[in-house]
DNA sequence: CCAGCTACGTTGACATTGTCAACACAGGCT
DNA sequence: AGCCTGTGTTGACAATGTCAACGTAGCTGG
């Protein structure tokens, strides 16, 4: 498998990502830090757009495990929703940069097959993570993951601290419904 | 006030914005067609990111708009919940460019006060819109946000129709533990 | 064994874009 | 009048994504 390159290149991305932010994911900085040349990634990703979606589905790989394991903690129907929450919301705080590559490659997802499938999986960890009372309706999934994704969202643009409230406060409510 | 100028920059902005995508938002391309030069956004803005602020606040002031007025036309708590989710998913998604832009610059919010303040007044005509039953409770308000705000990105990544589900099916999911 | 194709990588060049500096000009204030 | 300030213009620059042309190593089929 010669992917060994092309998995060396996200992983530099993934560097300057995390070091110095999405803006300084470039395609020269990419090539520079990966050893190579600045068109090095075009032998490896048709697009930038492409290594941005691969780069993507690193990160989601890593939330996606970070929240099942998480939740595996715990064994209460009510407990494993807020793990869910808790555990979502602060690795999107805790990793700004990253959350926001997440969110700004969403659109893109059309057109990256890969990217929906992480996604996906995404959703299948929290399936399992369910009850244990037969399987969760897929609406009901992504109910759950639309409101975790939008309160991350909030979190981590800062609008919820700007008016004084802690993320936990929410996911109080969010959790309030659902019995113990 | 000679601000005119700076709002026929934001309206050509917007234009741009609504006929040619987030992409084609370019200071040069927003000059042009205000008819006047490349850089005469800087005599308005500081900064790109803050022609792109003030465009945000506008296309957020109208979808505050739409989604108060669809609220008021409901009565009933449940009914004004859906009445709430329906119209900003649907404004997202009837607008997909200009709910990217508003996804973008939240990220911003922290360096445009009035940005944040925007999206304040969203939260508040959601407020005004609660059961009359006395104020609902921030946390409760931007939990509501907070999902609207996912399953809205979600929808426009195309997320849900990817796997068959229309956003109607988790607007009923969310609004079920609501009495009528 | 050799000709040649393919995968991988490099350098050069280009258009686009955000941004700054230098200049122009008009109107109101002193 | 003299001048400052707000507004606008052109010129220039660096960064960046992308393409074209080129090089090269290694495997393949004859």
């Amino acid at each position: 498998m010669m992917d060994d390159t092309r998995t060396r290149l996200v992983e530099s991305a993934l560097r300057l990502l995390r070091e110095e932010g999405l803006d300084a994911v470039t395609l020269r900085a990419v090539g520079d830090l990966t050893g190579l040349s600045r068109t090095a990634p075009y032998r490896h990703f048709t697009d930038k757009t492409a290594l941005l979606a691969a780069l993507a589905v690193r990160v989601i790989a890593d939330l996606s495990a970070h929240v099942a394991a998480a939740i595996s903690q715990e064994a209460g129907r009510r407990d494993r929703l807020r793990a869910f929450y808790l555990s979502y919301v602060k690795y999107a705080t805790a990793h700004r940069e990253e959350y926001r590559l997440v969110f700004a490659s969403e659109f893109l997802a059309g057109h990256h097959p890969e990217l929906e499938e992480a996604i996906d999986q995404v959703t299948t960890a929290l399936g399992m993570a369910g009850t244990g009372e037969g399987p969760v309706p897929k609406a009901q999934l992504m109910a759950l993951l639309s409101t975790a994704h939008g309160l991350a969202e909030l979190a981590v643009a800062g609008q919820l601290a700007h008016k004084g409230i802690g993320y936990g406060d929410i996911v109080d409510v969010l959790v309030a419904p659902y019995g113990g």
